[in-house]
DNA sequence: AAAAGCTTTTAGATCGATCTAAATTGAAGA
DNA sequence: TCTTCAATTTAGATCGATCTAAAAGCTTTT
């Protein structure tokens, strides 16, 4: 009796391949898509694995060729909705590729994000995309690179020799100072907050030049608390200085939502006595009363880009590093006024 | 010559163990922490892992263990806030305990995610987490017991038999209903939106119950759009029959942002004319104005839960089915108000 | 009929760890 | 000195696929 059906076992290449009478190599060719094996041969295959309802092990195969169809991604903050769009966009691209996304949180810890690097090293991730958490070093990249580990940087650069996914923030920022000028404003203040990276850097240089372009005072960067609930008491920050700002533009709209409610505190009226400008365009923008004028940054897309750019280093290893820097819109709704008196 | 330097080859266990000066079979246990191997061997082994720069092949040691320390997490939209909290707390849990995320979206849609759990097995993950695609069928969850692949259900549940994390839904709406009475108010309208599943029914049910057991119309159940931007625009519908409500409860807060911008823009000042609750108490609650007076369900703990959960449950493969449902608490801000002439 | 040239199939080694069962070592007991 | 026994260490098989190089089948030429 050789057909005895042993309990529990799984069912492997050898059991498909018996029962369709071919070799064990055959059925791996039929898995694999080869054009090598007859149309009769890979319909038995099939048909067999069917029956005996065959599993593919990933684990296996990747043992022995040596992709593991599987992306890391490390991010510094699920809780914020921007990186969540961020990790939906990836998340598409990297499934459609048929591969499948390991997910790690550094919480902007560069401690951690080695760590977690790390372990994505030990589980064979065929590539990784990260938002270096702030305080990284291009040491770290280096190290990546010397492990041939793939890579991608995303929302924020480290080093200009790596592949990179981002959106011209500078560019958004001078959108939105052309705007606020061509209103009349002369007086313009950017609220910022959070860990400093280069795409903090890249806005308030931005902001710095498109100003002083404008001829328009460049200092007035006001920080305001991290956590949400106490932008809105922070709004003061704002007017401590004997020259009030007539406008603010937000480093994000987290910022924008709180500043508006603070601005709200005070008998501010946002889009008539005061304009707000937020950073991101997120969904509650339109929601909002009065509704925000936003500079949209498009996460979703940048992720695909990310995404995209992986699935490019990894079809070619060498080559010279690439850019795809998604441009920023503009977003105008209802948050900004005329300042009286400035223009007929 | 035995020493040839291969260039860039792996290094293995076979290379620590030559250098370390005993078999792989002992530098195996070194890594697996074997109380077995004396304390002199042990440190020699570390040694030399650390001169070699030895990285661990997970893959290859889950070909012959069996645990691939991979979790996989299934969630319906990575766009929505409250889905990435709970991804988050899901992260966090898992990452403690030394294992990793493998991340996928469904979309919603019980066609992917079927796809995507079937490609899950083939990573050979060792459990997963899944937040079911709306109509998802009991038969689902016991293909995967048939499949030996422990499941946690988390935030919808298909069948009772199988571990789920959630929030007290019913209860949660309960206390929204009794607070609102307790203001006077009579007539309370109930707006939905989204795909049916079991939240949807335990939030219906618990309205219906609770206004019920005030003697108050349950039968004003109103469906807005889903995209948060028409929402707002969407607010009439509350108020098509005769007898218009005082309150209305939101099934989530981002229908709450957008009526109440909807209500503002009818004039209806919330909180004075006109109440308003939300359901998740998500971070903009608190810096909305009037702020949001709204059921907190705490995303990110129940994906705490629903990951301890699953790491019992790979401790436990079989034992009862457990049940984690967290309670909700009404965060009272200043979006609800009492009905003029009510009470004195 | 044999040789040459395709297409299709296959045996056997291999990837890098773990597991089993047995071998070694060293100290204590007879 | 010879066992006995616990503490360490190890050889070799194994997990389930892929890869290489060669074999087996078919046609088509010579």
């Amino acid at each position: 009796m050789p057909f005895e059906d042993k309990k529990k076992s799984r069912v492997t290449l050898i059991d498909v391949a018996r029962r369709a009478n071919v070799s064990r190599a055959t059925a791996s060719l039929v898995i694999r898509k080869s054009p090598l094996v007859g149309a009769e041969t890979r319909a038995r295959v099939e048909e067999a694995m069917r029956e005996l309802g065959y599993v593919y092990n990933m684990g296996a195969a990747r043992l022995r060729a040596e992709r593991s169809h599987t992306v890391g991604v490390i991010v510094p903050n699920l809780t914020n909705p921007f990186f969540a769009e961020l990790l939906s966009g990836i998340e598409a691209v990297i499934d459609a590729a048929g591969m499948v996304v390991i997910l790690a949180n550094s919480g902007d810890l560069v401690e951690r994000q080695n760590m977690v690097v790390r372990r994505m090293r030990e589980h064979g991730v065929d590539g990784v995309i990260v938002c270096p958490a702030a305080g990284t070093e291009p040491a770290f990249l280096h190290q990546l690179a010397e492990w041939d580990l793939p890579l991608v940087q995303v929302l924020r650069q480290i080093s200009g020799e790596v592949d990179y996914a981002g959106a011209d923030y500078a560019d958004g920022m001078r959108q939105a100072v052309d705007y606020l000028a061509s209103l009349g404003h002369r007086t313009i203040a950017f609220a910022v907050h959070g860990p400093i990276h280069s795409a903090y850097h890249e806005r308030v240089e931005g902001f710095r030049e498109a100003t002083q372009s404008h001829g328009i005072d460049s200092g007035r960067i006001v920080r305001v608390p991290n956590q949400i609930g106490e932008i809105a008491a922070a709004a003061h920050l704002l007017f401590d200085e004997a020259e009030r700002p007539t406008a603010v533009i937000c480093f994000n709209d987290v910022i924008a939502l709180g500043l508006s409610a603070g601005l709200y505190d005070r008998g501010l009226k946002v889009g008539e006595n005061f304009s707000l400008i937020g950073f991101d365009d997120v969904t509650d923008a339109e929601a909002m009363r009065p509704r925000l004028t936003s500079v949209s940054t498009a996460p979703v897309t940048i992720g695909e880009n990310a995404a995209r750019l992986l699935l490019g280093r990894l079809a070619d290893p060498t080559g010279p590093p690439r850019r795809v820097v998604n441009e920023t819109i503009l977003h105008v709704r209802q948050s900004c006024g005329v300042v009286p008196g400035s223009e007929p």
